[in-house]
DNA sequence: GCAAAAATAACATCTTCATGCGACCCTGCG
DNA sequence: CGCAGGGTCGCATGAAGATGTTATTTTTGC
């Protein structure tokens, strides 16, 4: 058989850590190594016990949950921060998720359910309550949609234009540009204008831009 | 007491389809309006049963699932969408997320389970397999850490300096930006210059380029 | 294989940009 | 008060870019 679920939990609400030590010390496979009020020796603790899985609220008093998750994943990179927290507004919970938490689960969340969160979290998956994970989703749809949103349209430059467009691109001079592709720079200028034409501009600066914004390069 | 909730089904294994279906209709608060082996009648399907949450193979003849999530969300942007696949790669996972899925289970995911999802995306929940959820969530790390990392400098520049920063991105001239800011066009070239000290630049296109990168603008 | 498109190149001319130098006004600060 | 820094402006010169015209050689599509 394999080992307990080895388990640190950071909340600075007396009662509510209790209950929780309490529960999860009942529970066959899992194993508390320590309940905390804060994180003032979160470090030593980590490097003390090791946890597999650290339970950590937001509004602990001193160093915030949230600030707290990127030194548990520093310290030990393995170890899987499930949050437990009321907090369930957007910002709090990006910036969670963004310093490497891999759960987050609001407090109202039934004791059987947190159980089971500790058991998905440690086989690799990502407990979240159904809020949570929706608004993830609806994050992740918003952030991609503006890529591939542009209908970007087909200017047909050939192969040497873009040559072209990726040295402007890169801030060179005409100069510079045929150097590099080793072509005079007359060759240069008039690959130019078969750009600009194809491009609908008429200065270095706006290829660039909508070569740019039109992710030709 | 509330309605049952209405589902169509996109399926083209047909014992599998025709599973999940009697399953569903067994199960009391759901209501199965109909389950499809091809996305041919789509659009026709969805004005017809208006469903409340449509499940949708990926491997489907014809239009995929995952370009059939648009047309549902365009058709009826109320309606959740379920994936329901064997796709597990991050390509399939995060295609059909950005299309507007709420949910994506993996085929092996047990028929109580399913059952559960349905109701748990119907309340706004988004139902993941764990390892599903795990690497959205690691995604999501991925994308934005990139955005806050080039610890950008402070580069000083005045408020004027800003104003001809952003004609330049604009692609402007200097003319352009003189009569766009009602001062002289030598008066942009004396920002410009100071402007170039501070980016430690020396021509437009680099400044330009700067700018953007560094996100002055 | 021929016509169209692409790639190469030259030369001229005008515009825009880069840069050096100097100047004046105003505001905040020691 | 005087001085630094920001904002304004002018002039001059050389470099870089934009544009018109023309032309040769390859590539490519039908």
């Amino acid at each position: 058989m394999q080992e307990s679920i080895k388990i640190t939990y950071y909340e600075d609400n007396r009662d509510l850590r209790e209950g929780i030590t309490f529960l999860l010390q009942a529970t066959p496979g899992l194993e508390m190594l320590g309940a905390f009020g804060d994180c003032s020796r979160l470090s030593h603790e980590l490097q003390t016990h090791c946890p597999d899985v650290v339970l950590m609220d937001i509004d602990l008093p001193g160093l915030s949950g949230i600030d707290a998750v990127p030194i548990v994943k520093a310290t030990l990179p393995g170890t899987q921060v499930l949050m437990l927290t009321v907090f369930d507004n957007d910002e709090k919970i990006f910036q969670a998720i963004r310093n490497g938490a891999s759960g987050y689960l609001l407090k109202h969340t039934p004791p059987s359910e947190i159980v089971s969160a500790i058991f998905d979290i440690h086989r690799g998956g990502s407990p979240m309550t159904a809020n949570i994970a929706r608004r993830v989703l609806q994050f992740f749809q918003s952030q991609q949609k503006v890529v591939p949103q542009p209908e970007r349209e087909d200017y047909r430059l050939s192969a040497r234009e873009l040559d072209i467009v990726k040295g402007l691109v890169n801030g060179y001079s005409y100069k510079l540009i045929a150097d590099d592709l080793h072509i005079s720079i007359d060759t240069v200028r008039s690959h130019i204008r078969h750009i600009y034409d194809k491009l609908q501009v008429n200065s270095k600066t706006e290829a660039i831009l909508k070569a740019m914004r039109e992710g030709l390069v």
